[in-house]
DNA sequence: ATGAAAGCGCTAACAG
DNA sequence: CTGTTAGCGCTTTCAT
């Protein structure tokens, strides 16, 4: 009986009219007026909950598409108690620059989360690094806090308001915290084991001048790595902004005398330079020197070649996203931590020798 | 007296225990109820309203200090019908790979949309490509829609519902439309002649297989200079996603006979690829071919001394949301279409004689 | 099965 | 100048 939508769209009319003129957004209560039923009834209709005459609900349900009504988000989760929004707050490098998504591996997060948040029915907001009044000003139901540092501001605020909330492995202590990341040690353990079974005998690294949470344990993976096999750490560090401190950088690594003839770096765009010093100084890939570089970046043509370290940037959002929707739908995710493999995506720039490496690179 | 901040504490405890014992957010009432005023005191109080005692009001703000109260942004909202979030909904390409951020124009634009959001105390929260659903869940005063195709059913939503909203030059027949945007013909137009100043006799064009706006006005532009300067346009198209496609497709430009001595394409990713193909073919920038590309991005190594036009995504998201927060606050901004210009950053692969240059390129 | 009324937390309007 | 009341639009008892 579509047919009567016409009719109803002219009793909405009449309503408005009466109630001043100016327009408005239809509520249960015109909806309910309409269909000439209690606005409980009308909110019981539209939800699909009770048992009533079917008839009933047909005719709500088409008096409310006639005049255009859909519920209230606000006056919904004013009453739950919810406001189905989630924040994500990306804090790299101490909430520097806002730059961040310039770099791969957050532009790949927040996309990743966006998504998986939308599945769970969520809608996402990003943030300011800092600023947690913001907090105040929207209604959030929980955030994801990526790399925090220790005693972050935020995170703080976070606890101390019981709003639920999930960052990195930083606050892996607390068996109580929501924690997802990458064990960022072992990540680096594992590229240096595979220079090392393609043969090289020195490995450098180059990484960032920052101290946040990655660099440190990448740092800390590399130089247990170098006892471990008796070397001495070649390390340089560079700024991750300044392309001129990363050439330079690059270059150092690279010189003689003790040049290493296996690099790594930890920073997706220093991949790049780190490639062009090689080209640089004439040395070849993988002949002379083995190259890696981490990024979760699909390769562009000057990298095509140049084995790549990936974090897995989308599987860590979704987990967050799952891990925080979980808790904020009452139910209680095990296990809280998680932790996501890391893959090595193995190309001609560090590869000598195919047989060496096992069948399933990790 | 922040001595009492204790005893406040006490008091607060004793109401949370007297209704039940659940933990609860302090409310209005709260803070009301213990400072022995009217919730409507306690309001104005809170709010800077009213001419007030100003010792009332000092107690009032303490008590509210000492038991954590801080206003419901639902409340708020509900009561204002404002939410403070606005969405931004990114169409590329008809909604096809949510990939988007991996292209550096929509990284920048949405990271200078949400700080530009923020300052104007907003929050942003990412629309997915289609299901206007989220737009009935999620409070949300006004969207940003980039590049909405003719058409766009998420458009067509808005404009019904009456919702603010702002797009781009698409829509820019209609006076009363908010639209922000860069001429993208002329831009084109704007490479072509700078590549004649140099000396170039035929340009060739890589450009996408899409048929979106930004696709359809760079090639109507570059028709455009073709036919003003008596050219067979020579054009190649290319996925953008596909690495093989741009390679071949950057290959095909570049084949003899007819090779174009200048080449432009307007896809951030085939930049490379165009660097790629030149080296191939033993060809030298600037002195055989010149090269220029699209893109907002930071150079990396491989494309640092290439020249490239930047659209000035930020300057569009500025715009964009300024348009928006405008509107929303019930303002009407003049002009209600911004056109945003873009910049040549003009480097050797494109430079044989640095004194055809005007002064300022444009 | 259906309607009336209470209340989520707040602010705006009015009384005192 | 302060306290009380009436909603914002919805869902959820609770009577009927």
């Amino acid at each position: 009986m579509g047919g009567d939508a016409e009719y109803y769209r002219e009793q909405f009319a009449g309503i408005l009219a009466a109630r001043g003129g100016r327009r408005r957004r239809p509520g249960v209560k015109d909806v309910a007026a309409i269909a000439d039923v209690g606005v409980g009834t009308a909110s019981d209709a539209l939800n699909g909950k009770g048992r009533m005459n079917p008839a009933t609900r047909d005719r709500i349900r088409q008096v409310a598409d006639a005049i255009g009504y859909y519920p209230s988000a606000l006056a919904r989760s004013l009453q739950s108690n919810k406001s189905g929004i989630i924040g994500l707050s990306i804090r790299p490098f101490g909430g520097a620059p806002l730059q961040y998504l310039e770099v791969s591996y957050y532009a790949r997060f927040l996309n990743a989360a966006t998504v998986a948040a939308l599945e769970h029915g969520y809608a996402l907001v990003v943030l300011p690094p800092s600023v947690p009044t913001l907090l105040r000003n929207i209604p959030i139901d929980g955030v994801i806090v990526t790399d925090p540092p220790p005693g972050d501001p935020l995170v703080t605020e976070l606890k101390a308001r019981g709003l639920a909330h999930v960052t990195d492995l930083g606050e892996a202590d607390d068996p109580k915290a929501l924690c997802v990341g990458n064990d960022q040690a072992k990540a680096v353990i594992g590229v240096c084991d595979h220079f090392k079974r393609q043969g090289a005998t020195t490995v450098g690294l180059l990484v960032a001048d920052a101290d946040e949470d990655y660099t440190v344990r990448s740092l800390a993976g590399f130089r247990q790595w170098a006892e471990a096999n008796g070397q001495i750490p070649r390390i340089e560090r560079t700024s991750i902004t300044d392309p001129v401190s990363m050439m330079a950088a690059a270059r150092r690594l690279l010189a003689a005398p003790g040049r290493p003839d296996a690099v790594y770096t930890t920073e997706a765009p220093a991949g790049s330079y780190l490639v062009k010093a090689v080209g640089e100084q004439n040395l070849r890939m993988p002949e002379d020197v083995l190259v890696a570089y981490c990024a979760e970046h699909a390769p562009d043509a000057g990298l095509s070649e140049v084995t790549r370290l990936s974090l897995n940037a989308e599987r860590v959002a979704e987990e967050a996203v799952d891990l925080l929707t979980s808790v904020l739908s009452g139910s209680d995710p095990t296990p809280r931590h998680r932790i996501v493999d890391t893959e090595l995506h193995v190309h001609a720039s560090s590869l000598r020798n195919r047989n060496a490496e096992p069948r399933k690179a990790r």
